[in-house]
DNA sequence: GTTGATGCAAACTATTTGCAGGCAG
DNA sequence: CTGCCTGCAAATAGTTTGCATCAAC
């Protein structure tokens, strides 16, 4: 009874502060979002959630969820990316984990990894530039082991190589 | 006289190729796209490619554009990116370029560099996943040497960092 | 001639913003 | 109460597409 299990106050105590901290308001449409933020599979964009909630009867704007999301990220809760498409992708961020993706260009697969010797090397590249690095994106874009073996459309591999906001 | 200064039919050359393999038309339109795209800065977007025609009165309309650089893109000769922005930039590929970006959240700088330690790395990685890699995107955002002793505002860079489309 | 290319304008998509009324602090 | 928030709808921005005409092969 001393210390109950907590649900994933850890978040929302984060945005809450977050929130104080520049004086804005602690209102139910941002709770929702961070819940349903925190319950979406890794990687998700501003449609699913606004969905995902509609479907819960618990309906908000576009608008909203699009400053909400905003606000997310600027908290450093979530993160924005946009892995070849032409529209945002966001993940939340949970706990401490820092990764890097290869994403299959024929079935979208999204393989996360985290090497702790290529972050090392980031950052040596980084003192060598006396640049003081904030954030970082790395993406391979490729077949992924199943995809190798499947015949796969080369004008259509090119068209999404093409399509790639890399 | 025997090897005249070639002045860059090597692009020209590749995407006329590029053509023929798949039936298209090379225009005059897309030739002087082809010039412009090699004669721009490292990085440019699609308007800026747009307006530079228009200034050498030799006006292609934007539909066009976007329909060669997407060509372009499909036969190697550029690359695409969206550094953060909201739109896509672009770059010409030359040669045997393979680099990737640090840029500065406060100035827009943006350093390349090349490390054959860490292609090799993430030619590793693949292969520890069974992936095949086609095309990679590394970039590393934050402050450049300059901009850490400048006194940056720390609202902005929240912000600027909010909108990376990583 | 046949087939693809261009320009124009309209269509689209993702995201942002102005505004009037509503609610947290 | 004051000021931030919300939803709505309209506005943007970037990019794509349909169509009639035109040029490359």
């Amino acid at each position: 009874m001393r210390k109950p299990k907590i649900e994933r106050p850890e978040e929302q105590q984060r945005f809450e502060n977050f929130l104080r901290s520049r004086q804005l308001k602690l209102t139910g449409e941002r709770l929702e979002l961070v819940e349903e933020v925190f319950g979406q599979p890794h990687h998700f964009d501003a449609d699913q959630l606004h969905m995902a909630l509609k479907q819960k009867s618990k309906a908000i704007s576009r608008a909203t969820v699009y400053r909400t999301l905003d606000l997310l990220v600027q908290c450093g809760l979530v993160r924005k990316s946009s892995l070849g498409d032409q529209h945002a992708h966001y993940e939340a961020v949970r706990s401490d984990e820092h990764h890097d993706h290869l994403i299959c260009l024929n079935c979208d697969a999204i393989i996360e990894f985290y090497r702790p010797d290529l972050e090392a090397l980031q950052d040596q590249i980084c003192t060598e530039y006396a640049f003081r690095p904030m954030h970082h994106s790395h993406h391979i874009f490729g077949l992924c082991k199943a995809c190798q073996g499947r015949a796969t459309d080369d004008s259509v591999l090119a068209h999404r190589m093409s399509q790639l906001n890399t």
